[in-house]
DNA sequence: ATGAACCTATGACCATACTCCAAGGTCAAG
DNA sequence: CTTGACCTTGGAGTATGGTCATAGGTTCAT
């Protein structure tokens, strides 16, 4: 039981065939093996990086970045780092759309505290109003 | 000056020309007017709309949604119920989204403080451990 | 009357991460 | 020996919000 076919691996990682095959085509991940009629065949390495790949596009790493990641993780040069600083660059990224979201949810709720909400015709609607303003 | 071109209303509000026909093919807005040669007019109520349709945008709104505010907006029924409602909606949206970003903001620190991050090598990285661990 | 700067319609293309389809080959069970 | 479940390749389609290209018509100043 130490080599699948790509619809083992797929099943044993919880993704479907075809995001493997994906993941090849971006040449993120190889199959280890093919059999005489093509196959690919793969073993718990795989399995390894398929949820590797998973739980890195959780943290919010696109899928080139794990590209790099990945080949960062290969080569003999790589320190931590490195790895440490991508971790911030994602990190960065992270606060920088919170402070957007934040803005956004600030924005709403300001709106949505100034507007009555009951049977008010729309002309009258504060939220409205400061979307699209009279004159 | 009360009627300008596709490229004057463009200018005016800041956006391009391709946006505002993108705009109109999804029936976000319309010209006001064609001229004899077959372009469009539109007047100061075009700026209200593109400039509304920023402004909706840049607080988290989709086109679809944007569309159906605007549909609201020109409703006879409407009220200040549904601007209300729909508005909280996305505050939900916005506050979902920000527990998401959180978890991977927190989950990244958590990685990097683990990380000494000088030259070491990355076999021995507490990052790249916890996203591939040994075996 | 000619060149620049505008306008028209239509359709293709960008990124992202898949997902699905078609046409065919392979493999194990009954 | 056939049926069904799997596999192969290549390409197309999904959603979102535009952006760009092509080929041609219009408007305006000089």
């Amino acid at each position: 039981m130490n080599v699948f076919t790509i619809g083992q691996l797929a099943k044993k990682c919880g993704v479907r065939t075809d995001t493997i095959r994906y993941y090849e085509q971006l040449d993120i991940i190889r199959p280890e093996d093919r059999s005489n009629a093509g196959y690919r065949l793969y073993g718990s390495e795989s399995i390894r990086t398929i949820k590797f790949i998973r739980r890195a596009k959780d943290l919010g790493f696109t899928l080139a970045e794990i590209k790099m990641l990945l080949n960062l993780k290969a080569s003999q040069t790589a320190t931590c780092r490195d790895m440490l600083e991508l971790t911030e660059a994602k990190i960065a990224e992270a606060k920088e759309n919170m402070r957007h979201l934040d803005h956004m949810h600030d924005a709403l709720e300001k709106l949505s505290e100034a507007c009555p909400g009951g049977d008010m015709p729309l002309s009258e609607c504060p939220i409205l109003d400061h979307l699209y303003p009279e004159t």
